[in-house]
DNA sequence: GCTGAAAACTCTACATA
DNA sequence: TATGTAGAGTTTTCAGC
C-alpha cells in the first residue's frame, strides 16, 4: 500500500524521510528513557538553550515522531498479575472485517498492546488480568466470540521486558 | 475497617497486594495516559493539593507501582521502519544458559521489547531495524548464532498498537 | 496523610543576532 | 535556527492540622 516511489511534487505532507539532526535524536533517545525529564535538564544533557529544547521537542511533537509519553506501569502491582499472549487467526480475510477486529481489539478489556503479524497468525494480543478466570473470560467472550475469529491460542507471559532500540542514548 | 493484623513475621518486604486507593491508581491512569502532564495540572484533575499529588507520585515510584517514563516514538521516523517478531524456541532448559538469553536479549540491536512466553516458543522478540538486511543479520548473527537457540521464526509487524489496559482512566 | 504558603526554580513567548 | 531575557507559572519543602 505504500506508494512512497516518487514523493515529489505530489502530497503537501512532509515527506522528511529522516529528517532528523543529530539534536533530534538525542532528545528522542533522552525522552524515550525518560519522559519527565524537565525541559532545562534536557536542554542542559544536549548543550543548548532550554529555547531550542522546546522548540525541537515541539516540532518532534508536530512531525509525529513523538507520539505520546507514557507511564511505564507494573501491571502485577495494580491488581493485574496475568499476562498472556494471545494468538489470534482470522477465518476470513475481507478487508472489512480484518479492519473491525483491528478496530475493536485495541479497546478489549485488559488489552495492553495489539500486532498484526504475518505467519501463522494473524493478530498477537497482549494482555493483562486479575486471574486465570479473567483471562479465559477474555479469550471466551471477546475473541472466539467474534464471527472473523477463526483460531486462538494462548501463551501465558512469564516476563516483559523493555528493549534498548531506542532507550538508551545508542 | 481494612485489617491490617500483623504483616509481620514474614519477609521484610512490602506484601501489600494491591495497597492501591483510589487516589493513587487515577494518578496511576493519567500517568500512563500522558506521562509528561504537569503535577499541577495532575493534582487538579485528582481534585488534590499539587504537594499530595507529588507525595502520591514519589510513594507510587518507590513502591514500584510505577517503573518509569518513555516516549512513545514513532519508530519508521526515526530510521527503523522495519518491525518483526522472532519466536525463539531453545535448545537446552538449563537454567544457565536460559538465563544467558534472558540476559543478552534485550540488549541486542533493535530490541524493543523481549516477551518470556510459554508454548511452543519461548521468547519472543520485538524488534525495529532499518531495512531487511539488517533484519537477516540480527536473526542471523544475534539470535541463531547463539548456542541456546533451537530455532527461530520471524513475523514481519505490520502495526503495533496500544491497548486500553492502564491507559484510560478505566 | 493532607493542606496551604513561600522560596526556588522552570517554562515559554518574544525580540534579537 | 539558536539564543537570552523576563513574566508567568510550577515544583517542592515545611510547619501545622
Amino acid at each position: 500500500m505504500a506508494k512512497e516511489l516518487r514523493r515529489a511534487p505530489g502530497p503537501p505532507e512532509r515527506p522528511a524521510p529522516s529528517g532528523l539532526d543529530d539534536l533530534d535524536r538525542r532528545l528522542v533517545a533522552l525522552l524515550a528513557e525518560d519522559a519527565r525529564a524537565a525541559n532545562a535538564t534536557l536542554a542542559a544533557e544536549l548543550g543548548v538553550a532550554p529555547s531550542t529544547c522546546l522548540t525541537r521537542l515541539r516540532s518532534l511533537r508536530e512531525r509525529g515522531v513523538l507520539r505520546g509519553f507514557h507511564a511505564d506501569v507494573d501491571l502485577a502491582r495494580v491488581g493485574l498479575p496475568i499476562q498472556a499472549m494471545v494468538s489470534v487467526r482470522l477465518a476470513v480475510h475481507h478487508r472489512d472485517r480484518v479492519a473491525a477486529f483491528r478496530a475493536a481489539a485495541p479497546g478489549l478489556p485488559g488489552v495492553v498492546a495489539v500486532y498484526h503479524v504475518t505467519g501463522q497468525v494473524d493478530y498477537l494480543l497482549h494482555v493483562a488480568v486479575a486471574d486465570p478466570d479473567a483471562l479465559r473470560d477474555f479469550v471466551v467472550d471477546h475473541v472466539l466470540s467474534r464471527p472473523e475469529v477463526a483460531h486462538a491460542e494462548t501463551s501465558l507471559i512469564f516476563e516483559h521486558v523493555r528493549g534498548t532500540a531506542v532507550g538508551p542514548p545508542g
